[in-house]
DNA sequence: GCTTGACCTTCCCACCATGGGAAACCCCAT
DNA sequence: ATGGGGTTTCCCATGGTGGGAAGGTCAAGC
């Protein structure tokens, strides 16, 4: 199997199966004497693996992780769920965060007469945030505009 | 006001205050003959609003049509609020993304025994998936690792 | 005046995960 | 043998942010 049957059979892109092999997440795949990435039904395994672990929002550094939990025999369950809470306790944290700015700025937008004249106070907490703090403190980061959501080089699609 | 006053005043780091002039979100500052950048109490109310809308979790390209209504005296205040809304809508948007990953996963997590032996649902499932689509189909990327919260260069802190 | 330390300048590099594209090569079917 | 589609490596871009080096500047204290 080449490298575009498996990215087709596993989700994972080609580039990305690459950019996995460089960065040591997956070991070196096989070549052939041209020097073509060979891919075996296990490999496409474990490129599902990650594909699905990825769409649980698991960075790569999780990843690896997880795949050494997966592929120890001796693992203790009790490590992965660790991992597994430690992971939804970070996700939740950024839900606050995007909660904390989503409500915010409703309650803004609510004030805001959205008519064809000037004043608005929207840009007047921009300018000069109220006291009742209405904007929050901590910074959280933009919105990493949702990455093109659904799979780019899935399974045929 | 040298950059580094501005950027104390405005909770902006320099850096981030030199890389917005080079985008174009900011105009170019003022010099001195030696070629330090001179910034007035405008140029930190133009910094300071940059970073409360940053803080609300707006791109920069948001910021530059925000900051173009903050500047236009005759904009109209629904053109704010649809900006906003929209900002909002791409929040709750990612919520339910994070949301969906964040359950799914704490029902795995429930299932886990948690112990030292290996047999672990959250494994399984990642392995291959149940038929019930436990692992959303989607993707929505990784945690971005929290940005280092709290104002890296703010207000003599 | 001279030194020292804090500041400023530009330039390059790194992060993370992903895609785009070029130049070259390979394989298979007609 | 030719063409089309696969593959290889390599470089570049994204977005926002920081780190750091090499060199110029300024102000305070001696």
């Amino acid at each position: 199997m080449n490298i575009g049957d498996a990215a087709r059979a596993s989700g994972v892109s080609a580039k990305m199966i690459r950019y996995y092999e460089d960065t040591g997440l997956i070991p070196p795949a096989a070549r052939t004497a041209a020097g073509y990435r060979v891919y075996a039904e296990q490999d496409v395994h474990m490129l599902r693996f990650i594909r699905r672990a990825r769409d649980l929002g698991f960075s790569v550094e999780g990843i690896r992780e997880l795949l050494g939990l997966w592929r120890d025999r001796d693992r203790h369950s009790a490590d992965v769920k660790r991992l597994a809470l430690a992971h939804v306790a970070e996700l939740r944290q950024k839900i606050r965060e995007l909660e904390d700015m989503a409500s915010t700025l409703e309650t803004l937008a609510e004030c805001c007469h959205g008519n064809d004249r000037p004043d608005c106070p929207i840009l007047s907490e921009l300018e000069a945030p109220g006291a009742d703090g209405a904007v929050p403190a901590k910074r959280a980061g933009a919105i990493k505009a949702l990455p093109a959501t659904g799979r780019r080089q899935g399974p045929r699609s």
